[in-house]
DNA sequence: ATGTCTTTGTGAACACGTGCACAAAGATGG
DNA sequence: CCATCTTTGTGCACGTGTTCACAAAGACAT
């Protein structure tokens, strides 16, 4: 989910929707599947099944990429694999750096799926002097002070961050000046960036409240009609004691006016 | 984004759509800052600006809540934060499991946002008998064999699961059988679940390659024109020899009738 | 060749999400 | 109590995404 004030305002980049588009790296997963079991062709109903998406919507994702296939039947894979990767950039190189060598930038730095499909870290940065030098996933941590140098010097254009919320806008600001355009950002804030600079951002506590939210949704049609076990919530006054007073993190005020 | 064929079909959860849920935690989030600053009221102006979404839109979201704003002078920050606690259910206690200990699991298990909003890591398990035992982050993992005593014992309705990609299935399949009705899934591969379970993915390769896609295309507007640094592309033979030959990734198939 | 059968590619209808723009609600000052 | 000013809540129009359903393309057998 793109955040950032920048993700092409909702216009088609280029003829293909934004929908296909975060469609593509899943049916080239499946494909790729496909393709090392040496299977020749696929028809879209075998394909959308694998890749868990109807098969409208995959006929109508791949028509925008061309007529790939042949009626009667199917695609075929490789070319398939190929039609996509390109269509998604993975036929070039593209060097990444992580900022933030924590918990989650170590396990992202040494996570397999990174390296498969072009993508290069180039880099490990963390703010932590103590850090510098030491080898995470086999590559040497170097210290912020070194950021810019390290983007223009490999030719970086995409950054993860996985620092700290408070860090996060910061680090941003200095790897955009220093030429970054595109982000990928695990730290839990809005990160605000020039136009031009794609922001993506993923984040675990988000994902989860969502779910709760349906948790919930599930459990209280089980128990129909039962007013919730919440208590009735406070309706603060309309400008009368607004009293600022709030529990400890789960506690609820305690107004009751209007 | 969830994928499993489960999600609500497209029919808004209780009347509140779906693209709403997905905001409320940016909004809470950034609520709870104001509240921390003792801020008292907020304009939708504001917010919006804070959780990086435009103000028509927020109201718009908050309307589907309820009329919990002042015209004239905004929204109580305490009386907001509640409300959206309880809508998404933050209110409960949500014990969670994680499910594959490895580099990503050990991160998860170490985030602080976790605990943070009402969710408690309940136990950690993973298929290494050599692990058992270890603590993480505090916590003592626990072996696969357990899973089904766990999950029925604190009651989790809510699994992560952060395993290779080839053990994902059968770990959702066996949480799901224990119980489990809400999945968060790191592995990527796509998890086929009955209904009734909602499954939220989260995949590091392919916001990745989304990022390379506008990536290549601001490259490519730069040098428009230009006709790609990329070869024409070989469009394999009708039926003919549809040559299953592929070089080593990322090499192109070299076939080019039609 | 011709007919049958399979599967693609797409027009058209529909559902969903977004943003504008403004009326109505309420605060605030005189 | 009235006028003014601010800010919400929402009707409406528009764009995007999804799904249906079917004509046309091609494979394959006879």
């Amino acid at each position: 989910m793109a955040t950032g004030r920048t993700h092409r305002p909702a216009t088609r980049s280029r003829g293909i929707p934004e929908a296909t588009v975060a469609r593509l790296p899943l049916y080239l997963r499946a494909l790729t599947a496909l393709s090392e079991r040496s299977v020749p062709t696929v028809s879209s109903e075998e394909l959308a099944a694998a890749a868990g998406v109807n098969s409208a919507k995959l006929r109508k994702d791949f028509s925008y990429l061309g007529s790939y296939g042949t009626r009667g039947v199917g695609y075929d894979v490789e070319y398939l694999v190929y039609q996509i990767s390109r269509e998604l950039g993975l036929t070039q190189d593209w060097p990444v750096v992580i900022v933030g060598i924590g918990n989650l930038g170590a396990a992202l730095a040494n996570y397999g799926g990174f390296a498969s499909r072009g993508f290069r870290v180039a880099a490990l940065i963390d703010a932590d002097p103590s850090m510098a030098g030491k080898p995470v996933a086999g590559i040497p941590v170097q210290h912020t002070d070194e950021l810019e140098k390290i983007i223009s010097g490999n030719g970086v254009s995409i950054g993860v961050i996985a620092t700290p919320a408070g860090a996060a806008q910061q680090v941003c600001d200095r790897l955009v000046a220093a030429g970054v355009t595109s982000i990928l950002n695990f730290a839990p804030t809005v990160l605000s960036v020039p136009d031009g600079v794609d922001v993506r951002k993923v984040d675990l506590s988000i994902e989860l409240q969502i779910l709760a939210f349906h948790e919930q949704r599930k459990a209280g049609e089980e128990a129909e009609g039962e007013p919730a076990a919440v208590p009735p919530a406070a309706r603060p006054g309309a400008s009368a004691a607004a009293d600022g007073r709030k529990g400890p993190d789960g506690d609820v005020p305690a107004v009751m006016p209007a």
